[in-house]
DNA sequence: ACATTAACGAAACGGAACGTGCCGTAATGT
DNA sequence: ACATTACGGCACGTTCCGTTTCGTTAATGT
């Protein structure tokens, strides 16, 4: 039936118990993990029923994922002129991302996104989240390159999975913080001897 | 009692069937990941009861971290005299050990290894397993640095966990498989310019 | 030969957690 | 007033973990 308006009938979804779904998510992520994630938990903490978390969200891997990407920041596109600097910061918002999703409380050791990288999990937050940084991260490396900085066959995709890898490896699995200066040295050296693609096996 | 021989009485616990619980697990790791890991398949497959198992293991992730292990090799200690071919050997053995947990099959796009970095399993398979190899890597940065290849304060652990991450991003989750001539471009890169402790913030 | 000890397969069990369904109630639009 | 939808609370079926029990089997000692 055609509607006159495009208002929904009956009673309207509670946004902000939406939010504090999310939030309640966020911060049982950071304390239990994805595997101690309680459905029962979220709502208690929320202060709803199990009831209307489902409504929301299919099952637990989606609500991971919307948890972790409405916490997130996509970020400005950095331009500093430069691909050392521009890199940098968007290794750094990475970073403070991961930070940010262990709920604001540990800045190191934190298990809250490591999430994203569960089995169940990854696709989806890949999909709506990560792509979206990927591609700044493609785009800041082809500008260098365009200005001369990299080589134009420059393998971009290699250099964001370092550092995604690093920033992954040290901050959620092994609980330990990375510095700006160490996140510094390692673009400086990665930039001053690019890896090509289709270098000759 | 004080007994007279060394042997254990009663029935001997059947070392070969320990052997196909392991073979199991690793093959179902495989197939299904850990999340999706059943002790009662595992029994299935490895023709016998949950009993059995759970008189070797004490609990699913104890189950999954030796099998990593036992199918894992710590490897020769490299020395081709220099620190590039070193690294690259060392990150070879890594990736090859990822390959041969995921059942020797599937070469890229294998959910065997990711196991090693779930919450309960990591801390395991981290001490019994990895810090070894971690040893090793260290040394052999060590040891170029004692030649003079590389400064006498390089970040050994950053450099390694570089890599540990990368191998992990690419290989386990994002399931693409990392050439060794982009090993040796990373590698190259990181030897150029290496990182040092104690950088300056 | 016989007893002792412990591993074995099969099966039943309790508990935890996921995800669904039902109820009565609250909120909104017609 | 009525239809429609979200809400909290609760009970339910299902799956899987890890434990326990039972009868059987294999090795050792006397």
């Amino acid at each position: 039936m055609a509607r006159s308006t495009g208002e929904a009938l009956g009673r309207p979804t509670d946004v902000e118990l939406t939010r504090r779904i999310l939030d309640a998510t966020i911060e049982l992520l950071a304390e239990h993990g994805y595997p101690g994630l309680r459905i029962e938990h979220v709502a208690k903490l929320a202060g709803c029923g199990k009831n209307a978390v489902y409504r929301r969200f299919a099952d637990k891997a989606e609500l991971a994922a919307e948890a972790l990407r409405s916490h997130g920041e996509i970020g400005e596109m950095p331009d500093h002129g430069n691909v050392a600097d521009d890199l940098l910061e968007h290794v750094l918002q990475n970073q403070a991302n991961q930070v940010r999703a262990s709920n604001g409380e540990t800045p190191v050791g934190n298990n809250g996104w490591r999430v994203a990288f569960e089995p169940e999990v990854f696709p989806i937050i890949w999909e709506r989240f990560f792509t979206h940084r990927r591609d700044q991260g493609i785009e800041l490396i082809l500008r260098g390159a365009a200005r001369g900085e990299l080589p134009a066959d420059v393998d971009a995709d290699l250099i964001l999975d370092t550092f995604a890898g690093l920033t992954l490896f040290r901050q959620s699995i092994k609980g330990v913080s990375i510095t700006p200066e160490q996140y510094r040295a390692m673009i400086a050296a990665v930039l001053a001897s690019p890896p090509r693609r289709g270098d000759p096996i």
